[in-house]
DNA sequence: GCCTGGCACTCTGCGCTGGTGAGTGCCAAC
DNA sequence: GTTGGCACTCACCAGCGCAGAGTGCCAGGC
């Protein structure tokens, strides 16, 4: 176990480290922090927390830096989360109200959350599966085809084209809307499928075919679940890393084109509450040198989708978590207003 | 005017600095490619370029690289388009058909174009102001708010709200609906205010504000401008841009995340053919080492949108166009189809 | 008049060297 | 358990010299 000075010395480490940049020695350590004792203790206390494993030399002789297991620690133990200050607070809430639809929320999310926290931002469009139906629509294109639309509570719409297996009369159709949209409008999409099970049945036997063709749309589009989207910025910020950063950026700039890294990423993370994934934690080879900080975000109570930051390991870890918290917030207001 | 040799020696030196990213003198040069002269010729046709301002060192006694004017040069005169091969053609179209909605389209077009080229690609969706509208869809979520989705041919949808002076009844809801289409269907945008401009008239007094406000939101989406979006993709290509490249990157990344900045380029281009912008022929500061290949693409004969490529000056300008080229025509193709 | 070989010159890049300074680990004393 | 002292270890930097590539210019040849 460690003592109580011990971990204030990791969190003077890990504090100057993330300011600086620059290995921690422990002559600098007992300047900066009034930690009332010499640097020789500091030293002896170091030892002690490089044998744990939580800092580490970057070569003999060279001050500490902090290793994933130190901002484990770090993170778990010794930091809060900063709360923004209200002028900031009155900042994010401005800058979101202006957004127009869904599309509009989301970018001005991703910006704003860039420019906050100075890093890489992401963020989820709100998820079909956890959405209610607001509306369904179907239009007739051609006497053998028609389009399927969907309108979500989160704003969103989708649409699919259906080729009907036979012609499919006006009259027919606005009895199909009608009877789809008396059954799952406001239900979850999760709760469609029984609903509309023995929806054919109510209908002419040669039309059976496209309500059908129709229905089997419906639900695939419900559960397609590779159509959860994002959005990404402040990509720019990834060339404040350091300066060894080819090597330390292509990889990211990698993961983020991959929708799928980065939608596994955040799906990992924990349903409530804040996930921090710090270097190695993160499964994906690329983002070993990155921490990953995400919360979810919902118009209700209920967390619809998430969004986050991916930083270097090296960040302001309350800062940016309380960045990110704040954002998710104002997000779900902004959701639960439209 | 410059001799047919001079122009060769700027050939090959455009070709060997894009393939070796060094400096190319004078020997390398002959012995590379048989121009039948010896060094100290090309030498003197070196120095005669240097004083057109084709070329330039950048250092005394080093091999020379070409310069902005002499790409340009090598572009109008020099280089043609190199065709794409027949397994890369099939490759392309491959890749496109399985594209299920326009965002995958776009996508999907986005990844190609970034792999072909190895650089950074930008898509820009079908545009709204040069299609035709396929379906207006009118929905009532409440007795005073009514949402309406516009369907283009591209396949693209926009919806918006619209908030009612007064209730609106299904009955003028249906009405409105039915006289609407039967007078935008099939109409380009452009076509579309004057065709409505009377509807309210043939409503009754009080449902006459309802039918101007949507009205005018129609007319809004048709001409909302700032609503063209893109999608970017190959960015972890900028790491290959080059050894100095922290200063080089980053206003590229922020430009990129600048929609306005992009669009304003593709927009610049011209309308017809394939444009390439050479360094600082590009109005914006931080795209200035950076080249862009652009070229219109659309469904029928007419471009409705534009795509490209962002890479380095030091591209490789026959490849890099004929891939554009290739790209923009299946995507054509591929929105014809659907 | 154009091309060519030769020559002196100019730089960049690289490896080597030595000095400096920050930081450490250990030990004996408090 | 804490402290001051001390020897030691590296990374970093500046200076040096050398090699190599490339140039410009000039005089001679076709």
């Amino acid at each position: 176990m460690l003592s109580e000075r011990r971990l204030q010395v990791l969190r003077a480490i890990v504090q100057d480290y993330v300011g600086t940049e620059e290995p921690v020695g422990s002559k600098a350590l007992t300047e900066r922090h009034n930690l009332g004792v010499s640097p020789a203790t500091v030293r002896n206390d170091m030892a002690a927390l490089e044998d744990e494993g939580f800092i580490a030399q970057p070569h003999t002789s060279a001050g500490r830096i902090p290793t994933d297991k130190g901002y484990r620690l770090f993170v778990d133990k010794l930091a809060g989360v900063k709360p923004m200050t209200p002028p900031e607070r009155r900042a994010i809430q401005n800058f979101l109200d202006g957004a127009v639809d869904l599309d509009d929320v989301v970018a001005r999310t991703v910006r704003l959350l860039a420019q906050l926290t100075r890093q890489v931002a992401v963020v989820q469009y709100p998820s079909l599966t956890r959405s209610t139906v607001r509306h369904v629509e179907l239009l007739s294109l051609a006497p053998a085809r028609v389009m399927l639309v969907l309108i979500t509570d989160t704003g969103r719409v989708e649409q699919r084209m259906v080729d009907c297996p036979a012609p499919f009369g006006e009259g027919s159709l606005a009895d199909l809307r009608a009877r789809l949209n008396s059954r799952v409008a406001g239900r979850r999409f999760s709760d469609v499928p029984p609903l509309v099970e023995d929806l054919p049945e109510a209908f002419d036997l040669e039309d059976r075919g496209t309500v059908s063709a129709v229905l089997s749309t419906l639900l695939e589009t419900l559960v397609e679940e590779n159509e959860e989207r994002l959005m990404i910025g402040g990509t720019a910020n990834l060339t404040r890393f350091g300066h060894d950063f080819p090597l330390t950026i292509r990889p990211v700039l990698e993961a983020l084109e991959e929708q799928v890294v980065l939608l596994k990423l955040l799906g990992e993370a924990g349903d409530s509450g804040m996930t921090v994934r710090i270097g190695h934690e993160n499964a994906y080879e690329g983002l070993n040198s990155t921490s990953v900080v995400s919360v979810g975000y919902g118009s209700g109570g209920e967390a619809v989708a998430k969004l986050g930051v991916v930083g270097p390991t090296r960040m302001d870890y309350p800062g940016t978590m309380g960045a990110v918290r704040a954002v998710a917030r104002y997000v779900g207001q902004i959701l639960a207003e439209s």
